[in-house]
RNA sequence: GAGGGUGUAGCGAAGUUGGUUAUCGCGACGGCCUGUCACGCCGUAGAUCGCGGGUUCGAGUCCCGUCAUCCUCGCCA
């Protein structure tokens, strides 16, 4: 297309000056620069929009870039061009050309544009010191138009942020934010420093299928239908899970991948259909090594991404220490408002409704809400904290105020006579907290509806430190019973270590049997889970069983799992940290939408390319599929 | 599957106990301006108030339904 034009080359042109030819439909622009003679569609760039300083001063350069904002004087132009790096002033006055005056006059916001010129300094008057190019501005000899801009359908920068359905139906656009800009920057530094890491330190990045076998357990799979083979399906990974595991069996000794995940149930705010999760898994390690590898991981990323200083080593709790302390396994360690557990004195007291509740075994515990100057601790406040108690399943949410002298007053203190003193000690209550108590039969519920009290309060008053506090959390339970199905179910999943103790009588009582697993959790977020893998196939089978998986069932769909830990697989064990999380709080973000350049909406769709769409009627046919749309209800 | 919030001009918002011609900022368009940097000034266009129905002399406002979207519960090994 360009050898037919070539004959041109023959006549070089000054450094930075054009021509156009209008021969046909395009532009072509000959430019030539540094000594080179190029036939190009337009004069390619020399910088970018961030880089010139005043050391540039009297420099030809050529910019690419879109017009950020147009400040037009009559005789003087300020364009701000805009590219991925940064923003440069480029300036048309009258000494330069009509032509050129003409162009600049004809520019829109959004164009992509080819600036040709001089950088200048600025004068110290002119100088502005909110801008990282400030010092200079680039006076143009020549504005090529390379594209124009259709009218906007939101404004690109500024404080009015288009609802989201807008910002995602024209992401392209969204993405020239510097907001944007700056979190896939974020994404794209950690993904490297996590890859340089675990590089360094002998992981070798492995890809596994994204068409896999499905497998029942768990969340919904999305389904790909065979055209091969009627009737059968692949589905699309939940995790590599499996796949890593049989990497270990393969000797690969300590594997990682950036890997995207694919789960068919509904969206929030901080999950999506599809995700992506650093997948990480080692052979003949302890559960110490992989937290500490963890540690290390973190520790190095945060550095370099953020320059933030990590602990070596993050807190640890257990499970069960986890839910009784901040009522919740994913604990904000951010602010305090730690739970008392209070059934001692919900029974001493005179409380009929806590007092039955502890009889029949079930639990009160209660959490102080410190005096605050922002939250008046109004009956309306109460009122909402005890709706968001509501929401977990609590019946109510009982208060008593502390008052002067070591006081309690209000609400349920009635009950308490005699009592107020070893409630305020528990606490450490002052003047002016709050103590608001959940009781519940189950202890899961008054832990989850105190924690939501806790979750309010922490924001309401204010409490959350900046910064970023990780935690673990470990000895999880193994096995959950399932009402619904009336079975023992894996908490985690069924390829999880029982801990030692528990190996020998784990059919006795499933519900008392810890597992080796662990929770990476991050200002209140579960970032990453993991566990030691079992790799014993007598051990799995007796898993299996528990989990209402007969032989022949485990058989015909972890076969190949089985045949493989026939072949002498080693000790390993794993984790997978969810990168959408993990720079979505480190972008101080609360929805993973604005760290993901193309997300799905809260219903699985995607507004910019409109999927899921419906498929040619013959595509189905190849497929040997058919819809059966569900009736509409009356 | 359930509960809640939101929907007013291209974008972001205001709109009182229901009451005249629905307001403001940004943007667009036209004009003026030689140092701005969220430039400024003058002017113009642009809205079936998500959609459908109801109550009323009168509905952006009240009621019912519906759609879209966001948040939450369920679900998410």
């Amino acid at each position: 297309m360009f050898l037919c034009r070539s004959k041109n080359r023959s006549s070089p042109r000054p450094r930075g000056v054009s021509i156009n030819c209008h021969t046909s439909s395009y532009r072509i622009v000959f430019v030539y620069l540094k000594g080179v003679h190029m036939a190009e569609h337009f004069s390619k760039r020399t910088a970018t929009c961030g880089s010139l300083t005043k050391a540039d001063d009297k420099k030809a350069v050529i910019l690419n870039g879109w017009v950020h904002r147009h400040r037009d004087h009559g005789m003087i132009h300020f364009i701000n061009l805009r590219d991925r790096y940064g923003i440069t002033q480029v300036i048309v006055d009258d000494d330069s050309s009509k032509e050129l005056q003409q162009v600049a006059l004809s520019l829109n916001l959004e164009d992509c544009i080819s600036v040709t010129g001089v950088v200048r300094a600025r004068p110290a008057s002119m100088v502005n010191p909110e801008m990282a190019t400030g010092e200079i501005e680039v006076k143009a000899e020549q504005i090529e138009i390379l594209s124009t801009c259709a009218p906007l359908p939101f404004q690109i920068d500024d404080g009015n942020v288009p609802r989201e359905e807008l910002r995602l139906k024209y992401r392209y656009l969204d993405l020239r934010t510097e907001g944007m800009k700056k979190r896939i920057k974020l994404r794209h530094d950690t993904v490297w420093a996590i890859r340089r890491y675990l590089s360094a330190r002998g992981f070798y990045e492995i890809e596994t299928p994204t068409m896999i076998k499905s497998t029942p357990e768990g969340a919904r799979d999305f389904l790909v239908p065979s055209r091969i083979h009627v009737g059968k399906f692949y589905a699309l990974p939940q995790s590599p899970q499996l796949f890593k595991q049989i990497l270990m069996v393969g000797g690969m000794d300590k594997y990682f991948q950036i890997a995207r995940c694919y789960r068919d149930e509904d969206a929030r705010g901080d999950r999506q259909p599809e995700f992506t999760q650093l997948d990480l898994e080692m052979s003949f390690v302890t559960r110490d090594d992989v937290l500490s590898t963890m540690e290390g991981l973190f520790g190095y990323v945060f550095k370099e991404v953020m320059d933030y200083d990590l602990p070596p080593t993050f807190r640890r709790f257990s499970y069960e220490e986890a839910m009784n302390t901040y009522g919740c396994d994913k604990p904000d360690l951010r602010f305090g408002l730690e739970l008392q557990d209070m059934n001692d004195l919900a029974s001493r007291s005179t409380f009929a409704t806590f007092k039955e509740i502890v009889a029949q075994g079930g639990h009160v515990k209660a959490l102080c809400a410190p005096h605050s100057e922002i939250v008046d601790f109004s009956r309306k406040y109460i009122t909402d904290l005890e709706n968001a108690a509501k929401v977990y399943g609590a019946h109510g949410l009982a208060w008593m105020k502390v008052g002067e002298n070591n006081t309690i007053n209000g609400g349920i203190s009635k009950f308490f006579e005699g009592l107020q003193g070893e409630i305020i000690d528990r606490f450490d209550a002052k003047e002016g907290d709050m103590i608001l108590f959940v009781a519940h039969k189950e202890w899961k519920k008054t832990c989850a509806s105190l924690s939501a009290v806790r979750s309010k309060l922490g924001k309401d008053l204010q409490l959350i430190r900046p910064g970023f506090e990780f935690c673990w959390i470990v000895d999880f339970p193994l096995f959950e019973y399932n009402e619904e199905r009336g079975q023992w179910e894996a908490a985690h999943h069924m390829f999880s270590m029982p801990q030692a103790e528990y190996i020998d009588t784990m059919e006795e009582d499933p519900g008392k049997v810890k597992g080796d697993l662990y929770d990476l959790v991050l200002n209140g977020y579960e970032v990453a889970s993991g566990s030691i893998r079992i790799h014993d196939v007598e051990l799995q089978k007796r898993i299996f069983r528990i989990c209402n998986f007969d032989d022949e069932t485990a058989q015909e769909r972890f076969g190949f799992l089985l045949t493989a830990f026939s072949f002498s697989p080693p000790p390993h064990g794993g984790i997978a940290p969810g990168i959408d999380r993990i720079v979505m709080i480190m972008a101080g973000e609360s929805s993973i939408h604005e760290v993901i350049a193309f997300p799905k909406n809260t219903a699985g769709i995607s507004p910019m390319d409109d999927s899921p769409s419906f498929v040619e009627e013959k595509q189905l046919e190849e497929l040997h599929l058919k819809i059966v749309y569900p009736e509409k209800k009356e």
